[in-house]
DNA sequence: TGTTAGCACTCTTTGTCCCCGAGTGCTAAT
DNA sequence: ATTAGCACTCGGGGACAAAGAGTGCTAACA
């Protein structure tokens, strides 16, 4: 695919696209021949250029807002665009600075980290950030606690190497004492402390059961709740900075895409579909290629971060198509890089 | 001043301003005469009605957009509305039974009740919705525990008596052992279990840092860790429904007022100063009465929950000035009516 | 004296026409 | 191969008129 189009696109209409597309993403406005002559790195007249338009839009890399307009990008262009033209942006000392100041204050707890990295990216951009939290799910158990709360409730608390802590409440059988439910904690604790998370249900039935029939009566309904207790949460939490941004961008003065747009965000679930299927390193989804009615004008930038070889979560940025996407990738290179070195420094042993 | 408005309005200008309201309610659009006089509950002519207009008008309680438009209810009419002429609305079947339906599983956290709450009140209404989170100020603590991750960091997790938890991370001092931690547990529980949440960091720094002192070394620098994980958090927390309602509001056309309200929305701090200087039972804001300019054309109804007389939490609903005061109001009751008394159940004995 | 029919007036909305500007495609000249 | 030139197209904005909804006021009526 990559030589078929190379040998297709000669080095001028290449230039004239490029143009466009720069020019297109900074103004919003359907570009012209007339200005594209006049721009520095043009050095021929806009007969020629009308010219080469006309390929570019029969190649459709470009479009016609109406027959008499300039031309946009298509989604095919901005595809090309991302795919061949971009050139790596150098971050310029503010842009550094403000990510720095993600890292300044000394914070133990991930999810304080990762909301900050999701406000300062939506600062720097002017787009939404999504951040998909670290996942819990092979995590391993560090320690489940059962606090009573008075003789029919009890919440029962998990803790997990990395420090995230889930707890629920759950009904207590009758007749149980304080004793017994000690004993109940430490048989979980000999038992499940080390596991990953997606192996507890399993090994809850397996090995626990037996055991705590021997030390306590009722010990079914019990273990229903704790079963139900330790569930794992089906979706990793997210994370969001700017989700109002959006409104700003000319592209969405219209009310019904705002709504579209903005009913996909609160239910987080179409979020979480558009996020959990991209593999490591930077993703970018351009307009439809995300496969959803609500994403038609919008592209979806991601990156991943990681301790060592592990992928933790995924760091993004939705945008409209016109995106500046080299400065958007270039930013989450560099967050994402940061993000992995720090959280590989904190939980280096855990 | 109720006597002196009652001496001023005749019967029939009362009639006709209850009569543009509910109709502006449903429509959004101006009334006029012609469309008030062939309303079944009036018998006069529009000439009539024409000159009552002019009379309420005049005193300021309908508006014109323009001189020679319908009339609106300006915010003093819709005051004046809601405090005299608003009859309570029986709630239809339907109504009653979604309410129902928040409590129909057997849910033991406070937390997803409140959740519901503010999905289904979105749901029943189309407006947004907002539940400010029971106070977990006045909560007593019912044990801390701590559970160390590595040699550096622990966690450490407070449980207070209605089963809410709180947890956060901190960096241990060097060369403490599980012993001295287990110690460290067990003084800070004898000495503040039972206490309200208020009241810890006091109690803490003139009762406990004494007993630690005799125990371990450092004790100073683990005491300010605890300190502050023990510090309350400074909002209660607040959930949404249905956020992108208002934007299918025939006076949020305008992109700019959206951005404004949303923002608002998106910040929380805003939302928080609305909901938190209420007194308990129904409280309506009407416009301007928010003093906040991006409530504008917005009113705000709140209802209080509780547990007995003490006031746990708040429970609203955010719609366009135009909205369905009656309607809301009597939902507003009942749902707070049955969070009060499902939770008074829950917590009776706690 | 309170009510109403009637009328002149106002203002918004909608549609039409027209013109301007920006841009295109095509042709012919360079 | 490039470009100047020209006819053509389309959207946007202003001017204008007609329609519709509503008002205020006056004069007649019960």
């Amino acid at each position: 695919m990559l030589t078929e189009v190379i040998t297709v696109l000669t080095d001028r209409q290449l230039l004239i696209f490029q143009v466009i597309v720069d020019d297109f993403i900074q103004t919003a406005q359907p570009v012209g021949s007339r200005t594209l002559s006049k721009k520095e790195k043009i050095s021929f007249s806009s007969a020629t250029i009308r010219n080469e338009m006309a390929d570019l839009e029969e190649l459709g890399f470009i479009e016609k807002t109406h027959t008499s307009s300039g031309r946009i990008p298509s989604e095919k262009g901005y595809r090309y665009y991302v795919d061949h033209l971009l050139s790596p942006q150098k971050l310029n000392q503010h842009d550094i600075h403000k990510v720095q100041s993600i890292f300044a204050e000394r914070i133990y707890e991930l999810e304080k980290i990762v909301q900050k990295s999701a406000k300062i990216l939506s600062e720097l951009t002017n787009y939404t950030s999504i951040v998909l939290g670290p996942a819990v799910r092979d995590n391993k158990l560090k320690r489940i606690q059962i606090v009573p709360l008075n003789k029919e409730t009890a919440i029962a608390i998990i803790i997990t190497d990395t420090g995230h802590v889930e707890n629920r409440m759950f009904h207590l059988p009758e007749n149980i004492d304080a004793g017994d439910l000690e004993k109940v904690v430490n048989i979980l604790n000999d038992r499940l402390a080390g596991a990953p998370l997606e192996s507890l249900n399993n090994k809850l039935y397996k090995e626990v059961a037996v055991l705590l029939r021997h030390h306590i009566n009722n010990y079914d309904l019990m273990l229903n709740s704790i079963a139900d207790t330790i569930k794992i949460p089906a979706y990793d939490k997210l994370f969001f900075g700017g989700k109002t941004n959006m409104l700003s961008q000319p592209e969405f003065h219209d009310i019904e895409k705002v709504k579209n747009l903005m009913n996909m965000i609160e239910q987080e679930k179409g979020i979480y579909d558009l996020l959990s299927k991209n593999k490591s390193g930077i993703n970018i989804k351009i307009g439809r290629e995300n496969n959803n009615s609500a994403m038609e004008n919008c592209s979806l930038i991601t990156a991943s971060y990681s301790i060592g070889t592990e992928q933790l979560g995924t760091i993004a940025i939705l945008g409209p198509t016109r995106m500046e996407y080299s400065r958007v990738i270039s930013l989450l290179n560099y967050i994402s890089a940061d993000l992995s070195a720090v959280l590989s420094k904190l939980y280096q042993n855990r």
